[in-house]
DNA sequence: CACGTCACGGCACAGTCGCA
DNA sequence: TGCGACTGTGCCGTGACGTG
């Protein structure tokens, strides 16, 4: 499966996990075995992608400014390469919504703006602000990267997150005047639906469904992730209930 | 171009509130 | 008073943005 392939990374350095700290850090033993500390852009639980000693890919920064010379990338899992750095599901989308790929919002959009201010005195960023001429009401687009999966089903949120909650509450204040979009960057290829996480955090799923009842859009989007790059899969199920 | 500021991510901890 | 539930804030690196 090698089609569609939307985001290449720069060239990889495998190494395999050792410890990962203070949200920020991930020590990494490269083959050499030398051991090094790589930023680890995903500060959340990474419930179940985390594990020690699995196999990862770190990027060099060419940033000589940084203070970790590396970026954690991707964790394999399962036979199955995950991606953890959150800023890449963001890179992908832009590139995607700029490029129409979505048929589901063909023709609904002319110009892509990232990181716009909207909400509660504007003190949130809305990922995409999806724009057309004057008249036409603008889409707005919140991207969540999603990485913890059972069985073939992926599931978001896995903790508390009361951010994500704040998300959900604001772009329902859009309606109905707008049209809100939640997307989920499926950041693995081994899942084929979508579920809340009930589980994890019950008062999202049910954020999560009445939004949907008032007309938020959800797209789940697969995403598959080698060394390689990111290549789209199409849209996953989704289930409003597990 | 250089620099400062801010939001983001979610957890840990401290502080506050409500109720028995 | 004691306890859990809830709220606020700092943590820390990155990167986008605004200002000079």
């Amino acid at each position: 499966m090698t089609s569609n392939l939307i985001y290449p990374y720069p060239t990889l350095i495998p190494g395999v996990l050792r410890q990962r700290y203070k949200r920020f850090f991930a020590d990494i033993e490269l083959a050499s075995g030398e051991i090094i500390t790589a930023h680890c852009p995903n500060t959340g639980p990474m419930t179940g992608v985390c594990t020690i000693g699995s196999p990862v890919y770190i990027s060099p920064s060419d940033n000589p400014k940084r203070k970790l010379a590396y970026t954690w990338e991707m964790i394999q899992v399962n036979n199955t390469w995950v991606g953890i750095n959150t800023a890449i599901p963001n890179k992908v989308i832009k590139y995607a919504l700029e490029n129409q790929w979505f048929a589901q919002l063909k023709e609904r959009y002319t110009t892509v703006r990232s990181e716009v201010p909207y909400g509660k005195d504007n003190k949130s960023r809305v990922d995409f602000l999806l724009t057309q001429n004057e008249g036409k009401s603008p889409i707005y687009v919140e991207v969540k990267n999603t990485t913890l999966c059972q069985g073939e089903i992926a599931l978001f949120p896995d903790t508390v997150t009361s951010r994500g909650q704040k998300h959900l509450r604001e772009l329902m204040a859009l309606l109905p005047d707008t049209k809100p979009i939640m997307l989920y960057f499926i950041n693995r290829g081994d899942c084929y639906s979508f579920a809340p996480g009930d589980e994890f955090d019950p008062t999202y799923g049910t954020l999560l469904r009445e939004a949907v009842k008032k007309g938020l859009e959800v797209l789940p989007c697969r995403f598959e992730v080698t060394p390689e790059g990111i290549h789209y899969l199409g849209l996953a199920e989704f289930l409003t209930k597990l």
